[in-house]
DNA sequence: GGTAGTTACGAATTTCGTAACAATC
DNA sequence: GATTGTTACGAAATTCGTAACTACC
């Protein structure tokens, strides 16, 4: 698991889309799939539905997704609260 | 930044030396050194003081370290989250 | 036949570990 | 000189993009 198929996870879930989110990420659709389907093989089960329009999540997609969303806010506030500190009072 | 990169830093910051971290992550200490230096790098700022017996936390690695665990336990929780959905009811 | 996702495969990039280096006690 | 972190560098592993494939309207 990384944070960029976390990223490319929350990208196709909110585009319903492989080749939108691709777009979206300057990336072209075979290695943003196989983002997905590392993912899917990781946790053990798959998070969409194939259709032929695009991906739909499943339940466990929607469970994921919440997460996904709070682990990447998370990394911009570690980004942002390090770089206030470290160019904080003590530093010259 | 990776999780990679998140995970050893948590572990440096524990051990306070990268030696051990090291062993503990299973990993020689180049990669590992390295690592904490990407971090640093690209968050614009040291996370550590260099020691001569180690490496010992800055105040915006003590911020950080706040965050990196946080990011962790999230996503450990959307694993463990995710495998109860994923096996749950609906699924065969 | 057009639109969607996936697989094949070679090129480019990244990451590793060993070895050598630098610095501090 | 022993113990620490870092740099050099070649080998291994990963990741990318193009092209080809599959499946569904």
């Amino acid at each position: 698991m990384s944070l960029t198929h976390i990223q490319s996870f929350v990208a196709v879930a909110e585009e319903g889309h492989v080749g939108r989110a691709a777009r979206r990420l300057h990336l072209s659709q075979p290695p943003l799939s196989r983002h997905i389907l590392a993912l899917e093989d990781e946790l053990g089960t798959p998070l969409f539905e194939r259709t032929s329009r695009g991906m739909r999540l499943l339940p466990a997609g929607e469970a994921f997704l919440l997460h996904a969303r709070r682990i990447l806010a998370e990394v911009d506030a570690a980004v942002h609260t390090v770089r206030k500190v470290g160019t904080g009072p003590t530093e010259q």
